[in-house]
DNA sequence: ACAAATGCCT
């Protein structure tokens, strides 16, 4: 029997150069077959089993013939301890032992590794087993897609493929996650297509694990149609392919598909029963159009189905009450969680968010934070932006710092966002222009969008121009950068440059996300557009917004405001314009379709426009009605006249 | 004998 000494590296279980030659050695001997029991080291497995890892390792180092077994369950009881010194230790035990080109413990080693979190031993382990089985291949595959090394799949799958290593269903799974998680987006979904080819040539197509994680990556590029495409060619659907489509609507801005969708599966499959996942993405979708009698009948259906004891439910049920402007159900909702997670504290934070209640927001932060729940980057995200909106900027300065120097946590490019946007929104400008040229990263899309979006307030066409120059080159398909500079443009009565921006759009093929409303009238939601002509109603709808106008201008002093509509028209023309904007049309149709008394409840897929702000305004003081608009960030709440974001949002 | 798909808070 060949022994080799423990090794003092504590980090890495390779020997020292001068122990190589005895490995070798030992590699070319066959693994020991385990004629011995499992239980002839009961004490091992029982010791793992109650993941005592630590004594299992002591008893580890006194055991003569440990078997492959034993090591198997010696590594599971690291993964689950979440122990990688004692993962280490086990490894090196292993390699003396002369398992180290052991494909099925080299599998569990790759699992394992990649469980801790450490992709760079789990590659090693990959690199230096020379029989690779398609388990070995599969697990190195699960470990780069889990951490983020896409592009190291792609180049393994194709070594994979030269060597003629057959794939196996597995395989594309993992293959198809890579592409979610790569670096580089473009190439991704090339390389998502591709793999979408050889499984449909390998005859998988009606394979629904594949399929659904192929819906759920086309999801995740935001290819919603071709997701679409890949549900509807599924001969058998399960729960989770019903799930991920309905998960792809909500995500992707087509809230009314996804409710559409989850009641075809209702319909169509009587015992198919939605779980608490499937749940979580009908209440997205209905908070994304203020479904609120929908979102009613959802949480009675989760209440009877218990399944209010779920914590992404319940987080998710707060926000949908908050989205569709009911804060105080939503509160009602975490109150009755018995111990929350920072996430469902994160939901009551942006609960006041999105109401604009800034200083209730720090205070539940504070309150998190002596209840001892950890904040995670996203509590930032929430607390800064109450900050921005109060126009606390020593406060949210501080936070900052607290949040780098305190609770360890690098600042992602959100939180430089939220700082420019709290210095920009103060019209500290220079400040902010300064924050980012001493940012200690590069400056990506989300922090000069910031600092355009400041620059739209206080009209800074200089600061604009800067902050575009780079968005232009770092996001050119995203059209709203475009029409916020035309809007600075236009504000700064500069046609010429309006024209120019406006060309330049039009030149790369690109066009504005269209504005969309959405109101629901006896538990039906509707979704109107201002380009609508499939609205039976339409005509009505105009007539009555003519009317309105007309009769506010007249009587109660509303002055249309025709400013924000970018191009040189005639003031006329402007006005016909802006009377139909998707949020108008969406509040006469519910004046028309309400029952008197109701409230209009109203949500919006842009941010709400000035004039129909305005607009809003004086139609809940003439016609005596509460309306409540959510556009992409907050509440406003008309009532008599007023709005509940005191015209600050 | 080993391994897989959907979701909460920005």
């Amino acid at each position: 029997m060949f022994h080799i000494q423990a090794l003092q590296s504590t980090n890495l279980p390779t020997p020292p150069s001068h122990q190589r030659r005895h490995l070798i050695l030992a590699v070319s001997r066959p693994p020991p077959t385990s004629l011995s029991a499992p239980n002839k080291n009961p004490s091992i497995q029982s010791l793992c089993k109650k993941g005592q890892i630590k004594e299992a390792i002591h008893l580890l180092t006194h055991e003569q013939n440990p078997t492959q077994h034993t090591y198997e369950l010696l590594i599971q009881s690291c993964a689950d301890q979440n122990t990688i010194s004692d993962a280490f230790s086990v490894h090196r035990s292993l390699i003396n032992n002369g398992f180290n080109q052991d494909p099925f413990l080299a599998t569990k080693l790759i699992n394992m590794y990649s469980d801790l979190n450490s992709i760079h031993h789990a590659r090693k382990v990959f690199d230096e087993i020379t029989h690779r089985t398609i388990y070995v291949w599969n697990a190195i595959f699960r470990a780069l897609s889990i951490s983020g090394h896409g592009q190291d799949v792609f180049t393994l799958y194709r070594q994979m493929n030269e060597i003629g290593m057959p794939n196996d269903r597995f395989t594309y799974t993992y293959v198809l996650k890579a592409c979610v998680v790569s670096e580089s987006e473009l190439s991704s979904l090339c390389y998502g297509k591709q793999i979408h080819a050889h499984i449909l040539r390998h005859g998988y197509e009606t394979h629904v694990h594949i399929m659904t994680t192929l819906v759920d990556m086309y999801a995740k590029f935001s290819c919603v149609d071709s997701s679409s495409l890949v549900f509807s060619s599924m001969p058998v659907k399960n729960l989770v392919s019903w799930s991920a489509m309905i998960a792809c609507f909500s995500k992707n801005g087509r809230p009314l598909e996804a409710l559409r969708l989850f009641h075809d599966m209702m319909l169509e499959n009587e015992n198919m029963l939605p779980n608490s996942v499937t749940m979580v993405s009908v209440l997205q979708a209905c908070a994304a159009v203020s479904a609120l009698e929908q979102g009613k009948l959802i949480h009675g259906y989760i209440l009877r189905k218990g399944l209010d004891s779920i914590l992404p439910v319940m987080s998710a049920l707060i926000t949908m009450y908050a989205r569709c402007g009911e804060l105080e159900l939503g509160k009602n909702v975490f109150y009755q969680i018995d111990k929350g997670d920072v996430v469902s504290w994160n939901s009551l934070i942006s609960c006041y968010g999105v109401h604009g209640l800034g200083s209730e927001a720090l205070a539940v932060f504070q309150e998190m934070v002596r209840a001892g729940v950890l904040p995670s980057p996203i509590s930032f995200v929430s607390v800064l932006g109450a900050c921005s909106h109060l126009g606390l900027v020593e406060e949210g300065k501080s936070l900052f710092n607290s949040m780098v120097k305190e609770y360890k946590i690098r600042p992602a490019e959100e939180h430089y966002a939220c700082m420019v946007d709290l210095l920009g929104r103060a019209n500290r400008l220079d400040e902010a222009a300064r924050f980012i040229a001493d940012m200690r990263d590069e400056p990506g899309p989300k922090v000069w969008g910031a600092l355009l979006g400041a620059c739209r307030i206080h009209c800074n066409v200089e600061l604009a121009e800067r902050a575009c120059k780079w968005l232009f080159e770092l996001e050119p398909r995203n059209a709203g950068n475009y029409v916020l500079l035309a809007d600075i443009y236009a504000e700064a009565k500069m046609w010429d440059e309006v024209k120019r921006v406006k060309m330049l759009l039009e030149a790369r093929g690109l066009q504005k996300v269209p504005g969309c409303s959405w109101i629901e009238v006896n538990r039906k939601i509707y979704s109107l557009r201002s380009v609508d002509e499939l609205n039976p109603q339409m005509e009505q709808i105009h007539a009555l917004l003519v009317e309105l106008s007309r009769e506010m201008v007249e009587k109660s002093g509303y002055v249309p405001e025709a400013k924000v509509v970018l191009y040189d028209l005639e003031y006329e023309e402007k006005q016909r314009l802006v009377l139909g904007h998707s949020e108008k049309l969406a509040v006469a149709f519910g004046l028309i379709n309400c029952r008197r008394g109701e409230t209009i409840r109203i949500s919006k897929n842009l941010r709400l426009c000035e004039d129909c702000h305005s607009f809003t305004k004086f139609v809940s003081k003439f016609v005596g009605r509460e309306i409540i608009v959510r556009d992409v960030n907050r509440i406003h709440r008309f009532r008599d006249g007023e709005c509940s974001c005191r015209d600050y949002w």
